[in-house]
DNA sequence: CATGAATGAGCGTTCATTCAT
DNA sequence: AATGAATGAACGCTCATTCAT
């Protein structure tokens, strides 16, 4: 009966972010968690210090996978590719936690850990975008990143609430923030040219 | 000893408002606000439900000052000179609450009447952006206002965490965001033309 | 405009019997009783101290109006007639309060005053019965006094709670228990005969 | 140091039954209980969902000790020695708990749990008294049962409120009740026999 | 007499965390 | 490592009563 190492370390994290992305954070309680884990309540102590650690956890899973896929559909060439790439998959990560909606609404209030690497966690994200604003030679790439994750994020509300928002939707508006972002909202006046070539419109 | 019409009303909610504000809604304790309004505790339920009604109430107060003073900027001509009074008013709205940072960090997690405004909140603030562009003859004038606002609300960030964030910081960020949404990222490139004149640096 | 001296007074105790009568003691609001009153809240203590005092009243009126009519009822000649009208009143009293069991049911738990008057009351009503007892040459009457009340109170659940319960039902219940309390349960064996006849059999 | 399966469940019923039956239900904390228990007030929630289910499951232990005490003390033969033992056990019950009054007098004016138990306590009690009439050959052994139980009842006010009241009061009591069911009052007159030897006198 | 705005004491319950086994 | 019984701090809300007008 051997438990392979780190089994109920991922257990309780699946629990956690099961119960926590559905109920939120205030609504779980930690015998919940333990139970869905099939474990005793003492057992996640073992794991993890505090209920809001185990948040934190679940956050930094999450979001380092979300950087992770991130960095790997990067390894493209081209600047508005890129750009592409970067809205597809900002959008894509709230698409598919439609489920999950209170992993960002309902979230511990006064965690020190969490804002923490909340923090940490946006600034390499921005990051992230400055580099490809930077190589594709765009002046002042951290207000430009900055403004660019504003934009496409304001659009998490839509995707996450509206329960027919759907997979051509989504398409269609990453092409729609990342043309926004080159051009303006005046390109069309000034050129008449979509620039980037909306993939879900090539379908 | 005559008592002025709704001025416990008001200074309850003076005292919610700078409670909520700075330590944030879980934190705050009815009996402060009574203490700090200078009532007794049952006397704030006079006037409001419960606590989360209370809140919901300060941030009504506050985001109808919002809309107010926005509605009265932006009775102005001109399209450029409308985006820019936006973007301004937006960032200094937090700039000028920079000492009350919880209240929108630390809110009630589950409180349907609060969700409910700011709903309502949100789609009345992307209308009124909505329609400035829509003046300005913008396609696509609600994905275009949710972007800008997008855009405009991630530097909420820099300027309410940023101790040194100052006046002339201000305005050159929101000089930065109209003119990034007008005419995108590649503007420069593009005509080498900044379109709008930047005030701050006119000075 | 003027006021008939008690009127007010009135309204407060025809108020309060009703809400207390429906609601129970605990669930009536003194606020809810000033407004079926048509009257401010504060205008109840110019009549009645509190609550409690206000319910003992509500009592009091009920108890002295039991007994009066008690009293008027018992102003005939014979002792078995007499009996079978104690019996008689003694559970029309339920049965005309059907919709009042919360002044049996949900009374204050902790008034002095309430039980001072309770038990001042059971006295009275006791050695109403007991003279009665007496006038009918029963020896021990206070014991007698007792019993039968305890007999007759009994039925009160029956009569409260069963909503089939019928005036016959009354007067066949009130038959039996005069019977039995003069007879004994083996009356039947014993003499085989019914000493009292059955008003409600007669019809 | 090890602890007995259910030590602590009692521990809480003993204290709450001391607690209640003294003070009556509201005038009973929590927190009172815990401490008389020696354990902490969240302990008490893992044995009992609330204070009311705790009354509740207090009456419950003390009505189903009355019952098993009655039952076993019927398992004698006679009916109207069984009579007896109904009248003497009931006035016994009352007297043994002249400590706890308030178990009748203050309890929980709404709760539902409580309701129905003690509806169902009264229901078997009845039922019980009812099968003695039944094998005694009395008829209507239901409204008898009722009428027998309302005429012990009734005393309980003397023998709890009565500090002077005595073990040897309670069996002329007792007898006197049991005598006056079987014969009515008017047994004397009509026979002059008392048909039960009553014990306290013969000793 | 009448009002009704203001008061403030009072308490059941939850649940994250601990620790003896 | 794992358990789960025990802990106890923490707080919103009600509503009978008062009293200035």
């Amino acid at each position: 009966m051997s438990i392979v190492q780190g089994e109920k370390h991922e257990a309780i994290l699946d629990a956690a972010y099961s119960l926590f992305g559905s109920k939120g954070f205030y609504e779980t309680k930690m015998s919940d968690i333990a139970e869905i884990a099939g474990i005793a309540k003492g057992t996640i102590y073992l794991y993890f210090k505090s209920k809001e650690e185990l948040f934190t956890a679940v956050t930094r899973r999450d979001c380092g996978q979300f950087l992770d896929s991130m960095r790997a559909a990067l390894k493209i060439v081209g600047f508005e590719e890129r750009l592409q790439v970067l809205a597809d998959r900002h959008l894509r990560y709230y698409y598919e936690r439609k489920e999950h909606t209170k992993l960002f609404f309902r979230t511990p209030n006064n965690d020190p850990d969490l804002m923490e690497f909340m923090h940490q966690f946006f600034r390499e994200y921005t990051k992230l975008v400055q580099d490809v604003l930077e190589e594709g030679g765009i002046a002042e790439p951290g207000l430009h990143a900055e403004s660019f994750i504003g934009m496409m994020d304001r659009h998490k509300m839509d995707i996450m609430m509206n329960p027919s928002f759907n997979e051509q939707e989504l398409e269609k508006r990453s092409y729609f923030v990342a043309s926004l972002f080159l051009h303006g909202c005046m390109a069309a006046e000034e050129s008449g040219r979509p620039v980037l070539v909306n993939r879900s419109q090539q379908q």
